[in-house]
DNA sequence: TTGACGCATGCCGATATGGGAATATGATTG
DNA sequence: CAATCATATTCCCATATCGGCATGCGTCAA
């Protein structure tokens, strides 16, 4: 077996970092194609490749406009990825606490003196 | 060029639903390889494989234990695609609101009746 | 030193990728 | 209908994958 489809999963959907710039710009507002291909600097079948997979997994929606064809984002297929990565909180939090008390009993070492 | 390497990225790596797996195990604490491997049904050398590449992008680290080596987490990593989903918690929260709001319409609609 | 154990690595095959270029499809206008 | 503009698709290449299997390497015990 080979790597899993990009489309399979909107974990493989979002590991392209130009497909994360397309989301991030499409915060903004409705994008064409050619649109987000010129301010992404990439080429519209590549805008187009990219959108189409995002499109599979439901992060993008379209409609037309004319002959344009509009871009949108559906950010709610992000949510189960920050709600796992969410679940991992409190091990990066812990990091902090450790330091934390490191910085503490530094401190009171240095008081005692 | 191909797909970026699983190990160019946190985004990548965790694009692996058993990677993901893995990740998820040791958050109940340190394991070694072949406990891994059979806790989540795959092969020694698959575990390996899979722990490599969280290793290099900083997921996971190792020690030596004997003729064992255990692998624990280290999750900070997983701050940054938890911060990036974040930024589009408005957008899902979004579709609720409109939802509500259809909602609400819908019940005034119903008692003006 | 020799085994035995735990883990890592190498090689293979099948597969899917992302980029570039060319082209097909679709919609609008004259 | 023909011409034009906006997108989508196809073909090709180089590359990296994941899985299975065999094997190498490091550590410990006798």
């Amino acid at each position: 077996m080979a790597r899993a489809a990009t489309t399979s999963d909107v974990f493989n959907a979002i590991a392209e970092p130009q497909r994360r710039e397309i989301l991030a710009l499409l915060r903004t507002g409705e994008r064409s194609v050619t649109e987000l291909a010129q301010e992404l600097g990439m080429t519209q079948p590549g805008a187009s490749k990219h959108l189409r997979v995002l499109r599979e997994v439901g992060l993008v929606r379209d409609r037309r406009a004319g002959k344009q064809r509009l871009y949108g984002l559906d950010a709610g297929g992000l949510r189960p990825v920050h709600e796992w990565t969410g679940g991992f909180e409190r091990f990066w939090n812990e990091s902090f606490d450790r330091l934390d008390a490191y910085v503490q009993d530094l401190k009171q070492t240095r008081e005692a003196e």
